[in-house]
DNA sequence: GTGAAAGCGCTAACAC
DNA sequence: GTGTTAGCGCTTTCAC
């Protein structure tokens, strides 16, 4: 392996200036400064970033923690974040917890060891979890989910306003009964859209029917599973349904049409966060787009701002804000060619 | 920052021995063992690897590089990566090149600095990044895409049989008269389906129509755009399409659709790879399963192996098989009920 | 402007 | 079995 020494020694020169020619940390004479660059060039030498990271007490690189990389909403989130990190020579470290709390903590432990500059984390809805990262003393960034009461360092969406965008275009339509299916509680975007399509039904003066909320997870299983439970229960079947997620949303639609009710022309169904399939889903499917792009990258940012400062960064959050995106589930264009 | 000497003073033993109830690597009296845990416990110490990778040469984390990992492709394969990587303690850095060659350039310049244990490529078409990946030095297997004519280190999948699979399936229901619908003839993966194609057509005895041959890029546009080209050019329409990738599938069964032609009334077409969202598409498309997780899974297993062991693994190509998955576009239950 | 030397936190060889 | 010490490759004072 080729180190400073040798450069130093066969570009006859001492090792701080070849470290002053790498780093251009203080001035080298333009003649020596080019025949360190040649030396370096010809043996081929790379620094080592470990050595460096050693004595600088810093590894140029950030963890990024995430529940689930293969649901869909991850990869371009990991997308705007891997693209800053790289513009501004840091990697990331990828930890896919898949949901197990024990391989949660495995990762936020590696971390530590690994000293990353700091973490960038996407699973985080319960203070108990928190507490462990608080623990570990590094600078974070929570993304996209929180624990409750929780008021610093964070980069999400309004999912309040993506439920109210939803309730708001199904009202205008004309729509009153109203059903809502959930994911799980636990996390806080779940939490949000709830209590965001309460906020909206109530703005448009819209009864709900508490026997129309369903709980469950993102999942599509569950989508279909609560369309089940809804037509063996509820007598009187709402006109719209609106789904905390997409993959809910699917899951609601083939329920339906397994169940022999059309969309939109008997139901009408809404989804919630844009998943990039929405668009060629069987009926294509109505919903919110998030940002989830922007939310990668802005949170780099702002983390990366944390890490390079050496004063405090004043804490503050980040709330992205999503759109309305209108096809063929909510039964917008139909109505549109009654007219 | 706690350190192992801060350890050794509150213990009230020598460094080494420390270092030998840490790494376990030579005998402690319980006693002192117990000693020494209590006060790593009391601490909250947490080894510090960037050392430790300084000293051992080896820092038990392993490059991945991707194209894009917004293509749905890429996340389960990296899913798999990731599940042995962390059963093994290792840690994966990820770089997504976005297709940039420069930015690839930079990526292998990094995991080299960062003296990264191996490299595990998804992006490797051609011999002159190959020699790039090369000039590392680094341990590597190259995974699903590969130069032509490269014989070592690789896990992917049999691609001719992707095709050949999905030609046989058509044949079988009687279909004579198929297109092919090819990606960027640059990639690997692109080139061996098309192979695959012709065997497929060669064995069972169907005539190919070089009209009906298209070539492309792995994207909706492309599929879409090609459908466009074919009704304008072609005299008599072929009754079966073959798509070198299920989003080329989707590009064609909207392009189609939107010509005015149902699928798979009117014309049937075939995906291959199985994209998640395939079985929930506008019409729900058969196609050709890929193990990706397990392509992920065993390459990390393969490259871990050639960290690990100090001499030589022997060269091997791990080949993993396609299958079929029959849903709707294909006109399989169409034909089925007819009967 | 350039060169010598200390030390980042750890491992491992060696002496006790 | 336990303790001392050199050194991994680099950065950064501090003399010259």
């Amino acid at each position: 392996m080729t180190t400073m020494k040798d450069i130093a020694k066969k570009a006859n020169v001492a090792l701080a200036t070849v470290s002053a020619v790498i780093n251009q940390s203080a001035y080298v004479s333009p003649e020596l400064t080019k025949r360190v660059m040649q030396v370096i060039e010809e043996l081929n030498y790379k620094p080592n970033a470990v050595a460096r990271s050693l004595k600088k007490k810093s590894t140029n690189t950030i963890g990024v923690i995430v529940t689930d990389i293969s649901n869909p909403y991850y990869p371009t989130m990991i997308k705007g974040m891997d693209d800053v990190a790289i513009h501004n020579n840091f990697n990331v470290i990828l930890c896919n917890t898949s949901n197990d709390d024990k391989r949660f903590l495995t990762y936020l432990n590696l971390m530590v060891e690994k000293q990353v500059d700091g973490l960038l984390l996407a699973n985080i809805s319960k203070t108990e979890d928190l507490k462990e990262v608080e623990k570990t003393g590094l600078k974070y960034v929570l993304v996209n989910r929180k624990p409750s009461s929780y008021g610093k360092n964070f980069v999400g969406i309004n999912n309040l306003l993506t439920s109210e965008l939803a309730v708001n275009h199904l009202a205008e339509q004309g729509y009153k009964r109203i059903a809502y299916f959930g994911g799980d509680s636990e996390i806080s975007t779940a939490r949000e859209r709830k209590a965001g399509f309460f906020n909206g039904m109530n703005e448009n003066r819209l009864e709900v029917d508490p026997e129309l909320i369903f709980d469950g997870d993102y999942s599509l299983e569950s989508g279909y599973a609560n369309v089940i439970n809804m037509l063996n229960q509820v007598k009187e079947l709402p006109e719209a349904i609106c789904a905390s997620s997409d993959v809910i949303g699917f899951g609601i639609v083939k329920g339906l049409r397994d169940s022999g009710l059309r969309v939109p022309e008997d139901i009408v169904v809404m989804g919630n966060d844009n998943n990039p399939f929405s668009e060629n889903f069987i009926v294509p499917l109505s919903t919110v787009d998030h940002p989830t792009y922007d939310m990668g990258r802005l949170s780099m940012d702002y983390l990366l701002q944390m890490v390079n400062e050496k004063d405090e960064v004043a804490n503050k959050q980040i709330i992205l804000t999503p759109s309305l995106v209108v096809r063929e589930s909510c039964g917008f264009t139909r109505k549109k060619l009654e007219k």
